[in-house]
DNA sequence: AGCGAACAGTACCGTACGGTACGCTACGAG
DNA sequence: CTCGTAGCGTACCGTACGGTACTGTTCGCT
C-alpha cells in the first residue's frame, strides 16, 4: 500500500476521478476546467499536460470508464449456459443483472453518454458496443447453447437477448434517466421486476412441455 | 419581402420552433441566444420580451412539446379494449406504437430531456408523467378490461403495460439514444420488432387454452 | 394624421471560461 | 550539488455569451 513513488499515474487518476465527477454533474459544456482542477487538487497546467484540451480529456475519461463495463454483466450470467434448471438460473441472472445495472455509478455514466452523444458521436457508439451489444452477444450465445440442449426454444438469439435485458432493466433504468440518479429502488422491488421479467421471458421462450 | 403584421402568437411560435431546433442540436448550455434569434428571424429583445431569460425560454418550450405527447399512443391503442381478437389487435397496436415512437421528432425531445434532467429536474418528471406513465396507465386500463373479459390473464396491469411498451420499443429507442437521431429503421424491421414483442407478451399474458 | 405596440438591428456591458505563460517548490538520480 | 521532472499557484489573454439599452421602423387602430 504505502508504495511511495508512482509519480505519474496517481495524479492522473486523481484528475480523471475528479473530472468525471464534474462532467457527470454538469455535462460537458457546463463543466469548468477550473473547477475540475480544484476538485482534483491539481493545477490546470497539469491537466492540460496530461490530457490536452477539454474535448480530449472528456473522451479519455469516458472511454476509460467503458473498458470492462460488460464484465459485471458477463459475471452476472454465471453458469447460465451450463445449468440444467433454466428457470431458477435465469431468475438468479435477472436479479444479479438488475442490481448491477441500477448502480448509480453505471446509470450516471449512461446518462452522460446519451446527453453528449450528439457532440461526441464516437462515445455513443463506443458505449453501445462496449455495453449493451457485448452483453447481448454473450447472452445470445448462452441462449444458443440452451436451445441446442433443448432447454429453450429460441430462433433469434440476439433478439431474445434484447427481450431479456430490456424486460429486466427498462423500468428502473428509464425512470432514472428522467427522474435522476438519486432515486433508490428497494431491493425487493428490483427482485420483483427481475422475477416478473424472467417469468415473461420463459413463457415465450421455454420449450413447451 | 412583405411582412404581414403578425399578432404576437405568430412571432411567439416562430421563436419557439427555432429555439427548440437549436436546443435539440446543441443542448441547453450549448445553445446560444444569438443563434436562436437569428434562426427565428427575430431580435433578442423580442425573445426576452416574450419568454424572459434563457432558463424560462427552455422550460416553456419543452413543456409546450409535452402537452398531448401521449395522444398519439392513446390513438395507437385504438379499439384494443373492445376487441375480440386480442392477438391481431395487439400486434397492430404494437406496430402503430413502434412507428409512432421512432419518429425523430419524438426521440430528439426525449434525448434532450434526459440530457437536461439534471439541470431541470422538473422537466424530467413532467416528461415521464406526461409520456410513459400516462401511456402505461391507459394501457393498463385496457388490460384490466381484457382480463375482466377473460381474454388476458394479468395480475399487475401497470407492470404488464411496462412489459409491453418496453418490449416493443426498447431496441430502436435505445439505439437512437446512443447512436443519434439520424438512424433510420426500415419499416419491415420495426414491424418485426413489434410482432416479436407481441408474441412474447401474449405467450406470458394470454389466457391458457 | 397621429398615437402606441410590436419588432428588427446593433451596439454595448459584465462576466466567465478555455487555454497559456511564468515563476515557484519538491524530489529522485547521477 | 546539480540537473531534470512533476507539479502548484496565479496572473493573464482573447473571446464568447447572457442580458440590456437605444434607435428606428412597420403596422394597427382611432
Amino acid at each position: 500500500m504505502p508504495h511511495a513513488a508512482p509519480p505519474h499515474a496517481q495524479t492522473r487518476r486523481r484528475i480523471m476521478d475528479a473530472a468525471l465527477e464534474v462532467f457527470l454533474r454538469d455535462g460537458y459544456v457546463g463543466a469548468k476546467t477550473d473547477e475540475i482542477a480544484t476538485a482534483a487538487g491539481a493545477s490546470k497546467q497539469t491537466i492540460y499536460k496530461h490530457f490536452g484540451p477539454k474535448e480530449s480529456l472528456f473522451e479519455q475519461i469516458v472511454l476509460d470508464r467503458l473498458v470492462g463495463i460488460d464484465q459485471i454483466f458477463q459475471n452476472a450470467m454465471g453458469e447460465l449456459a451450463t445449468t440444467d434448471d433454466v428457470e431458477t438460473t435465469l431468475r438468479a441472472v435477472a436479479r444479479r443483472f438488475i442490481h448491477a445495472l441500477t448502480q448509480p455509478s453505471h446509470l450516471r455514466v449512461r446518462r452522460l453518454v446519451i446527453a453528449e452523444s450528439g457532440r461526441f458521436p464516437k462515445l455513443g457508439h463506443a458505449y453501445f458496443e462496449a455495453g449493451p451489444e457485448r452483453v447481448h452477444a454473450a447472452l445470445a450465445s448462452c441462449f444458443e447453447q440452451l436451445t441446442g440442449r433443448g432447454l429453450l426454444k429460441i430462433d433469434e438469439p440476439v433478439l431474445a437477448a434484447n427481450h431479456f435485458t430490456w424486460l429486466v432493466s427498462s423500468i428502473p433504468v428509464n425512470k432514472v434517466m428522467f427522474c435522476g440518479d438519486d432515486i433508490r429502488f428497494p431491493p425487493s422491488e428490483l427482485d420483483h421486476y427481475a422475477d416478473a421479467a424472467a417469468h415473461v421471458f420463459l413463457a415465450a421462450y421455454r420449450t413447451p412441455g
